[in-house]
DNA sequence: ACATCATATCGAACCGGTTCGGTAAATGAT
DNA sequence: ATCATTTACCGAACCGGTTCGATATGATGT
């Protein structure tokens, strides 16, 4: 492996002024300049990240971190944000969570010691103490997704309480009353806000919720799958259901599906959040779905600015919040 | 950031017997040991992994490259990789190189560059130059998926002509003989062994196969699109198809529902692997699956026990070939 | 009691860059 | 012609570890 000695050797000059010439060619001479890229290139050098991360004690490295890489979602999210940063110099080292907030909390801190240059986080911890740690890290981070209060982070998601808004609106709409709602893990950001808007619609319209149709199948299929079996096991079940994300939703068509009701002539269906086949579904669910590809794209333009410039990582926290889109299918019948 | 040299201090030691109680604790005195966890714990000190990889002129990190992280093939070995990496204390380091070659070189060569530890790779690459590139890779590398001949590597898969033998021989047993077959991106490994598969066992039959039939989709969602509207927009269309992976194979079912047959009524559907919503797709297809996370597993071990000793490293090349396993849906019909 | 050997610890070189203070020459001001 | 300032480049310290040869000490063999 040839470094910046033999460069330097080569092109006769010291090993500072290569560098210099590496970094900041303008305050090279020009003629010296052109020595050294000569000797560059005749050496093949190439700049050891590593030892330039120990040097500098920023490495060129961004961080992703999600609860699920397997969900449609997150993934389009990375691969936005992984394409900018390749755009920028920038390589993405992706960790999944799977959702364990000790686990996701040690491996942030594993990345702040890779000397990480920026993280993009949507994050599963929650609590007045998990946004104190991810306000004191040391590590530009912007949230995606998850918003946690209190630690004063740039924020990019979505308007979390009108997806359910408009899902609600919409079966009540059709003449639904007995609406079922499968909730995402309780205290998560996305999760608390989407059960709210479906909370304050039904309120807003005067009607009447029964607290036991309000079941928590926590993103998860798993979760959503039993959760969903509750609810259409029993007598007085729900005319319709609402999966607050496309795990939960799917999984209530898979248990209607195995229980033999059809959708949405027996129960109706809707969702929050696609999923890539969802156009070979028999019904087409309707749902509401965010915009993963723009998420991305904001994500990873503060992120970069963060990291760029001192005056973008002094700039105040800010949020940006997309409006969701709704797409009807026919998974949704009128009473 | 507390470091060696404040244990050390702390301590009363030199900084190399720090270095030494913690690499191999065994070579320290009992005492001195003691002394010098104790400054470990009392300073908090964590040991920086950027300057013992610059040290040791090897990091802990291990890579994975594939194509498409969203395919949730790709996405369960990732996970199954990870989770072992995690317990060897190695952290995963994913690049997806959206199967292009040419990036997928740059990818590998910037691993490279970081001192990875090892890399677990589904290679996209083709030819002669190609297996030289990996082959004279100084970094130990575990192919899985995708074997390229001449790399000389380990490599980790399934039995892929078996995979569409079997689909084929079950589409025959039906009665079916205009079989259309979307084939993935010619010259990559698992595409080429695929189609052999379908080839051999149409010629075994004494089948004649009508090559028009036989078309590319790249196994990609719009090159399977576009082939299965091709194959179906034809006066004599086949009475079957086969999608080599996944995504040709739902793509061809979308076709279907996008043009009014019925699957299978109209034209049967058989296709290899799954995707995680399958079972909520109607008809339920029929597929060969791999054990994914077998393969996973397989690759991890194999990646961990050559970075681990010099016996291992110097071990010669293996290959692990998985059999895949027949799923019957309903998406085939008797004619 | 003396040579031999293992054990515990240390000092210094090294991994491959960055960065800052400093010097010598060139440029500009007066 | 003299002094001030800029430009181009260098030397050395530093980032935070690892590793190897050297040294001091104590144990073993005879």
């Amino acid at each position: 492996m040839t470094t910046i000695r033999d460069v330097a050797r080569l092109a006769g000059v010291s090993i500072s002024t290569v560098s210099l010439a590496l970094n900041s060619p303008k305050r090279v001479g020009a003629e010296t300049l052109d020595r050294i890229l000569q000797a560059i290139k005749s050496t093949g050098y190439r700049i050891d990240p590593v030892a330039q991360t120990l040097a500098r004690g920023r490495s060129s490295l961004i961080g992703f971190v999600s609860a699920n890489l397997g969900n449609m979602f997150f993934g389009d999210i990375r691969r936005e944000i992984e394409h900018q940063a390749l755009d920028h110099g920038y390589f993405v080292l992706i960790a999944d969570s799977s959702g364990r907030a000790d686990l996701e909390r040690a491996l942030l801190e594993r990345l702040e010691a890779q000397k990480i240059a920026g993280i993009a986080l949507a994050a599963n911890g929650r609590g007045e103490e998990y946004a104190t740690f991810l306000r004191d890290f040391k590590t530009p981070i912007v949230m995606f997704d998850q918003k946690v209060e209190g630690a004063e982070r740039d924020f990019v998601g979505s308007d979390n309480p009108l997806t359910t808004t408009i899902l609600t609106e919409h079966l009540l709409q059709l003449g639904h009353r007995r609406i079922g709602f499968i909730s995402g893990p309780s205290g998560l950001h996305t999760a608390d806000e989407r059960l709210k808007g479906f909370m304050d619609t039904m309120a807003g319209a005067g009607v009447d919720i029964d607290p036991s149709l309000v079941v928590e199948g926590g993103y998860t299929r798993t979760g959503g799958h039993a959760q969903a079996m509750r609810l259409l096991t029993r007598r007085d079940r729900p005319t319709a259901i609402i999966g607050a994300n496309n795990m939960t939703g799917l999984a209530a068509l898979q248990v209607m599906q195995e229980m033999g009701f059809r959708c949405p002539d027996d129960v109706s269906l809707a969702m929050v959040d696609d999923v890539p086949w969802s156009n070979v579904i028999t019904p087409r669910i309707t749902m509401v779905v965010q915009d993963a590809q723009k998420l991305g794209e904001l994500a990873a333009q503060r992120l970069l600015a963060r990291i760029a410039s001192p005056e973008g990582a002094a700039a105040p926290p800010q949020d940006f919040i997309l409006t969701p889109r709704f797409v009807r299918g026919e998974s949704t019948r009128r009473l």
